[in-house]
DNA sequence: TTGTAAGCGTTATCAA
DNA sequence: TTGATAACGCTTACAA
């Protein structure tokens, strides 16, 4: 409501002068920026971000874009950047929407970490520039002003695919994710492989496209339980969809891990509450990493290589080690 | 980075032709709108937000503000805060910082949804006014143009104390969260006036104060296992804190609830999937309802009453019944 | 050390 | 139906 100007006048000086006390400029005489200040603080002013961002086209503001609710692990993430933006002088906001792209420019924010799956690789091809770098996660963008932040799917998923195998169990199934993204397919890949490695065939009856929500996996499951012949592990794409698998089977007398093991993929809080057995992915560390890599373009360090960030395996409950002797 | 200044050149028109088609009025020709659009569309124009903040002032966007990553359930009140404004016509912005008072200006955004307990009060009334209605989360400000919206606390926890001792509980230990949030006063109270209406005493010594975390849940189930006597029912303030003592209690042997019931307050994912009693705040719901009012109030629709949300509780694997029959 | 004035991108008023 | 022009609140040369 209160401007400079009006600052200006009670202060009887220029509102020039008001900008550079305000501003911490050293050209302004010691006793008058007293006298500003006092002021500022008598009418609670406060500067129109506005006017500010319109002029200077400085922000020093990092937007992050995400818009799946339902994925709680989102919120270690924003942690994760929240933590590094602040430690260097940085503020966050978030947005939950295609309507950030308002906010995308040099004059409202310095930057964005996108999640979102809905931003568009073109539309973010095309804000990205010489004066916004962008990172994003989960996905890889080849561009001189886009860094990519993924999560490192294949390895640890054959790995467990392996370990698996080595506990005994031979007839798959699998839950996949939307499969127009990158880490789903690398999932399905590492899966596939190393039942091929390994001379196990897959049938395709025993696959199921999800949506990485746990609907999706109670789905699955229920359409499986249709079939006279469950698979006697199941793995999913992520960890949600393994939760809807695993309640809809307990609620209909099918039991994990005796009658049909499980697997996830995430490690979120659930996961370890059930014993699940997963891929934990680092995600506060991974938000750190996406604000860092930010930061550094933002500040000329160019770098835009794809980051892979490496997960590990949780061994839990829901999968039975059926070798002799155990 | 291209301004309306270029459209207007490539299309041939002014600044304020353009202006004028972007913003649907009805004084312009359709084939003179046709090509503005279409110039806009090969240019990839973007209207920058700061500008126009700066001339009308208006922005329909609601900010929201929270600041514990922790909370998994806090998702669930963006989400049902997003669908609203998303339904109305409002952009939603958040922010997990007091660097949020910078866009809690009628310039920047309409009104403001806070949650974040380390919002001062003050800070609060300060920038509310008759053109910037709050609406805050989980405590009362008695302000004409704050609205709060609260759990009802008393009642649940209450009915939730008067269930454990029907169920044939009666030495009760109590995990508090903060000491000076009103939220955790009600939910002690409540405890401690059903006990003494039911004539059961209570010892200061299976007291404790917390912070909501699960960390502090684990502590006070270290300090109780260290007194050679149990109380047979832990009653929690909220959820995390139950996991934790929980999840330390197993740790150690003790059996829950064969050993010692546990009850928490919020009815978190884990919650449901640790088979925690606990009393369930409708998180969603509240999210949209605060949406509801702030976008009311912001429509000159002033209601400013107090609103208490209705809790109830889950009955879950943490509390037996020990009642004769049963 | 301080003030004047131009300009940031938009919208609104008014004249053409 | 269109276009000049002023104004929004601020920063920043540059002049005083």
């Amino acid at each position: 409501m209160v401007g400079m100007k009006e600052v200006a006048k009670r202060a009887g000086v220029s509102v020039s002068t008001v900008s550079n006390v305000l501003n911490n400029k050293k050209n302004v005489g010691p006793e008058t920026r007293e006298r500003v200040l006092k002021v500022c603080r008598e009418l609670n002013y406060q500067p129109n971000a506005a006017g500010r961002l319109l002029k200077s086209g400085r922000s020093d503001t990092i937007l992050f874009n995400f818009s799946d609710f339902d994925r709680s692990f989102y919120l270690k993430i924003i942690n994760g950047v929240y933590d590094y933006l602040k430690d260097n002088g940085y503020d966050l906001i978030i947005c939950t929407d295609k309507s950030c792209e308002k906010y995308m420019t040099g004059k409202l924010t310095s930057g964005s970490i996108i999640l979102d799956r809905k931003m568009k690789t073109e539309t973010l091809v095309r804000i990205a520039g010489e004066h916004y770098p962008i990172v994003v996660l989960d996905r890889i963008i080849d561009n001189p002003y886009i860094k990519s932040v993924v999560v490192n799917n294949y390895e640890p998923m054959y790995e467990l695919v392996q370990g698996l195998v080595d506990r005994g169990y031979r007839r798959f199934g699998f839950v996949g994710g939307p499969e127009d993204t990158a880490d789903n397919q690398e999932r399905f890949k590492a899966f596939s492989d190393c039942l091929t490695a390994n001379g196990i065939g897959f049938q395709q009856k025993f696959y199921f496209a999800g949506n990485y929500r746990e609907k999706s996996g109670a789905t699955a499951a229920k359409i499986l339980m249709l079939s006279n012949e469950l698979p006697d592990c199941l793995v999913c794409a992520n960890d949600n969809m393994a939760i809807g698998a695993i309640k809809t089977f307990m609620q209909n007398g099918i039991r994990v891990p005796e009658d049909i093991a499980v697997t996830g993929f995430d490690d979120c809080d659930l996961a370890e509450a059930m014993g699940l057995t997963t891929v934990s992915i680092p995600n506060y560390e991974r938000g750190y990493l996406a604000a860092r890599y930010l930061i550094e373009n933002i500040r000329g360090q160019r770098n835009v290589e794809p980051f892979k960030i490496s997960a590990n395996i949780k061994w839990r409950e829901t999968v039975l080690d059926k070798r002799a002797g155990r």
